[in-house]
RNA sequence: GCUCCGAUAGUAUAGUCAGGUUAAGUAUUUCGGCCUUUCGAGCCGAAGACCCGGGUUCGAAUCCCGGUCGGAGCACCA
């Protein structure tokens, strides 16, 4: 084995091809793509990632990033993956319950489960035990200059007078943090860094501060806690302490590492490895938390499940596939290049997750009434749920023309396919010319059964209802219009959550079905 | 303004660290054709890219410098 591993890739082919040929066929044909290596991953005993959400809003197509790479990382080195809620600010991004389920739900969407689970806010105690013992060292002090009085200094690379102060009296001002003598803002626990720093946000940079939980109480700990960390002090904490190993997270973070790395010295512990990747976007839709709350509120969104969105919510109501997301995901990467997704790669990917599974039924758009002469007996049409698959099974209609009079609901979108042709079939029917086109009807003439000699003419195909039969059916776009028709009668027995696809119309999954049925537009 | 990061076809990505065997590979998109009782899938074919300018070198998508463009950070937010 170990002899073999030691020859070249090219080698080990030329070995392979020579005694197993079909061996290597194989291989190509499923070949996916793959994850460039985690750095150092060897160094580790164990890999350890982690997503770490702000409860306050539901998980996009950005956070999916995070997720699936820091997912999958963990499972390809047989390592642990951790949810960790990062709830530590209940003023200006305050969690709420309900986001809590909402993001666990996501993730189990996603198929991304978790090893372990953690609460910020449950871990109060342990960012105080180390607040002390770093300011024991004398590697931080609390600071209660104004805070525009600091920024000003620190831009100067000038350090401020609380930067000086003896351990005592640091520890004093730390008591008096938690006993309330502080009001809000009057002080803020700072770790030392480098005044010299280039860079002025990495200096001195705040650790802690006072939050008035009586006016912003949290959600989970109510006023229990007056004083809370920001950021950079729990979530390096936390990290060190789960033994993380490899933090995935947005570029946006690369200068919270150069913050992190100092306080990473004073507690004499080494920085986990990190990717950083770049800022992802998708054309037309904002993936900005902000941005959608903003539309939320003026009205322009009902819900954040809206199509026009590109939340989980709304991807998984449109019928995008956990797996499509996955590999949409997989393909972008880990780099730290911005990218702009476009809609159809998306699209792509899912089709390739969908199509060979989805079953088929007819969908009339815009409905209008045809009526066919000469129909010389009933019918019973037998199209399959899916062509390529036809042990799926049938779904059936009956035509019984009347005084050889049978009528029919085309979509009006297909009058210009029909317009001027010398003969037209109906899908698994059969085959007409239409005569006259009128506002509200249209009259045709029988021409055979033969779908041979629709070919031969080269007909084009269209797909039907029989009159008086079929469900009302409401399509919800992309773009949040409505498109309205009928369904084929046996589309009442479709479940919600089912994806299927409106032949010539594109791939849909059902909210569901009572007297109408809605369902929302995926993709062609 | 300051501090970082980045730049390969319409989109995404491989190759860049260890410069040559790649007249830049793959997926998707687009356009032809075939096939198919869907405008879906499948098959065949075509089109399409190394940001610009210098330098190093026998040789640069790959290394160095400058520029341009794009992005991020500069909160007692995460």
């Amino acid at each position: 084995m170990q002899e073999i591993n030691a020859l070249h890739l090219e080698q080990q082919k030329a070995i392979v091809e020579e005694k197993w040929p079909e061996a290597l066929t194989k291989e190509k044909t499923e070949e996916t793509k793959q994850l460039p290596p985690l750095p150092n991953a060897k160094k580790y005993e164990r890999v350890v990632t982690r997503f770490s959400p702000n409860p306050d809003f539901v998980l996009h197509l950005g956070s999916a990033r995070a997720i699936i790479l820091s997912y999958d990382y963990a499972k390809m080195y047989n390592g642990l993956f951790y949810l960790r809620f990062e709830d530590t600010d209940s003023k200006t991004k305050k969690p709420k319950l309900e986001f809590y389920n909402a993001i666990r739900d996501d993730l189990k969407w996603l198929g991304c489960k978790w090893d372990a689970e953690f609460i910020q806010s449950d871990r109060l105690q342990i960012y105080y035990e180390h607040a002390e013992e770093i300011l024991k060292n004398g590697n931080a002090y609390v600071c209660t200059c104004i805070r525009e009085v600091f920024q000003e200094k620190a831009k100067n690379s000038q350090s401020c007078p609380c930067r000086e102060l003896a351990v005592e009296e640091n520890l004093l001002r730390w008591n008096h943090m938690l006993d309330g003598t502080y009001g809000e803002g009057e002080a803020v626990v700072r770790i030392k860094t480098d005044v010299d720093h280039p860079n002025p946000a990495v200096r001195d940079w705040p650790a802690l501060r006072i939050v008035d939980t009586e006016k912003y109480p949290h959600p989970r700990v109510g006023s229990k806690y007056r004083v809370w960390p920001l950021y950079n002090f729990s979530t390096g904490i936390d990290d060190h302490l789960m033994g993380v190993t490899h933090i995935i997270r947005g570029k946006e973070h690369l200068t919270n590492q150069d913050r992190q790395e100092y306080m990473y010295q004073h507690f004499g512990w080494k920085y986990p490895e990190t990717i950083h990747y770049g800022r992802l976007k998708i054309t037309g839709a904002s993936l900005s938390k902000s941005e959608i709350v903003k539309g939320l509120n003026s009205g322009l969104y009902k819900h954040w499940d809206d199509p026009r969105l590109a939340t989980l919510a709304a991807l998984r109501k449109r019928g995008i596939t956990p797996e499509a997301i996955h590999s949409l995901m997989i393909d972008v990467g880990p780099k730290p290049a911005d990218v702009v997704l476009s809609w159809k790669n998306l699209y792509a990917h899912n089709r390739k997750q969908i199509d060979a599974t989805a079953k088929r039924y007819f969908f009339v758009h815009n409905p209008i009434k045809i009526t066919v002469n000469n129909v010389p007996h009933d019918f019973t049409a037998q199209i399959p749920l899916h062509p390529g698959h036809p042990e799926i099974g049938f779904r059936f209609f009956e035509v019984k023309p009347e005084d050889g009079e049978a009528a029919f609901l085309i979509s009006k979108d297909d009058l210009e396919v029909v317009e001027g042709k010398r003969a037209i079939r109906f899908m698994g029917l059969f085959n007409f010319k239409v005569e006259k086109i009128e506002k509200s009807l249209v009259q045709a003439t029988f021409l055979g059964e033969s779908y041979e000699e629709a070919k031969k003419v080269g007909a084009p195909l269209i797909h039907w209802i029989p009159c008086n039969s079929g469900v009302p059916c409401e399509v919800t776009m992309p773009d949040a219009s409505v498109a309205k028709g009928v369904s084929e009668e046996a589309c009442r027995s479709l479940n919600p959550n089912e994806i299927v696809q409106f032949q010539r119309f594109g791939f849909v999954r059902v909210d569901g079905v009572n007297k109408k049925l809605n369902v929302r537009f995926a993709h062609r």
